[in-house]
DNA sequence: GTAAAGTTGACTAAATTACTCGGGTATGAG
DNA sequence: CTCATACCCGAGTAATTTAGTCAACTTTAC
C-alpha cells in the first residue's frame, strides 16, 4: 500500500475532528493552527475527504467540517484510501503482470502483505486512537499551545 | 515502512538465486534474463545485498553470487532492509518530532503499523515463498522461457 | 453588502525513485 | 600470459511522485 505524508496527514486532520467534535463545526483554519498543516493543502484532502462521505461540509460564516458519521464507525484504512491510491503493495495493482504481462515470483508475497496491512488499518477507529493517554496528552498539549497562539495573534 | 519497486526486485532476486541454489554461483546476467530486471540495476541491489551478509560473491569466469546462508534462515524483512530505509511508516522515523519538534498525534499509530509490518515480513523466509506451488510454477515458466530464449540468441 | 468559509483546478518546486553509463578490478580457463 | 568473464563502484540523469501554492469562485450568516 501506499503510505505518503498525504495519508499521514489526512488521518492526523481527521483525528483532530474526530477530539473536537460535538461543538459544531471545525474549520480548516483550526485544524492548520493545531496540527500544523497548511491550509491550503487541507483543502485539498478535505476535498477528497469529502467526496469519500467522511465528513460534512458546512459553507459560510460559522462553517467548516465534521465527521459524516461517529468516530466509532470511521476506519483509519478508509481515511487513507480515500486520499491515496488503492492499497496494495504490488507493483502490478493486483494485476499479476509486472513481468511483460506475466506474474512475477513475488506477487503472492505482495498480495498477501497487502492483505495484512489492510485488515489492521480497517480494525482501528479513529475513537479507537483518540482514546488513548497518549493521544490525549498530545491533544491538550496542542489544544494550549493553540490559545497561547491566539492571544500572540490577537491579543 | 518503505516498500518500493528497489526492494521488490531485491526479494524478487534472492527468490531467483533461492531457487537455483546448489548449482554454484548463479551470475546476474541469468538473474537479469530470467527476471526481467536490467543488469546494471541488479548490480546496484547486489551491492547493498552483500554488504548486508546475504550473498556471497565470486568473481571472475564462472563466478556469480551465491546465498550466504541456506533459504531456510533468510527472512523477507531482511532483504527488503538491506536495499531500503530503515523499516518505519512513521514521519519522523521514530524520532517523535515531525510537528516541528514535538509528537504528532498519529505517530503511536504508525508505530504500531511499522510493527505489524515487520513481523509479518520477518516471519516469512524465502524457503516458504519458493515452497508454494504458485511460485513454483511461475519458476517453472521462467526456466522453459529462458531457455528458449537462449536457442533464439544463440543457436 | 460583506466577510467568513468552503470549492476547484491548475500550477510549481522539491524530493525520491528508478534507472543508466563508464570505467574499474579480480580471476580462472585456455 | 592473456583475455574474456563477471563482479565492483560511483557519478549522473530521466521520470515520477509528492507536497505544497495560488488565484478565482460560490455559498451563506450577519
Ligand atoms: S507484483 Fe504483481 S505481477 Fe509482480
Ligand atoms: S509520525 Fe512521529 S511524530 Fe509524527
Amino acid at each position: 500500500m501506499k503510505l505518503s505524508t498525504k495519508g499521514r496527514y489526512a488521518v492526523t486532520a481527521m483525528l483532530d475532528l474526530a477530539l473536537h467534535a460535538g461543538k459544531g463545526p471545525i474549520t480548516l483554519a483550526e485544524v492548520s493552527g493545531r496540527q500544523h498543516i497548511s491550509l491550503s493543502y487541507l483543502e485539498q484532502l478535505f476535498s477528497r475527504l469529502r467526496k469519500a462521505n467522511l465528513v460534512d461540509s458546512i459553507r459560510g460564516p460559522g462553517g467548516g467540517y465534521e465527521l459524516k458519521r461517529p468516530a466509532t464507525q470511521i476506519s483509519i484504512a478508509e481515511v487513507v484510501l480515500a486520499v491515496n491510491e488503492p492499497i496494495t503493495a504490488t507493483r502490478c495493482n493486483g494485476k499479476g503482470d509486472c513481468q511483460g504481462g506475466d506474474v512475477c515470483l513475488s506477487h503472492q508475497l505482495w498480495s498477501e502483505l497487502s492483505d495484512q496491512i489492510y485488515q489492521f488499518l480497517s480494525g482501528i477507529t479513529l475513537d479507537h486512537v483518540i482514546q488513548r493517554d497518549f493521544v490525549q496528552q498530545v491533544a491538550e498539549r496542542q489544544n494550549v499551545r493553540f490559545r497561547e497562539e491566539d492571544v500572540i495573534a490577537f491579543g
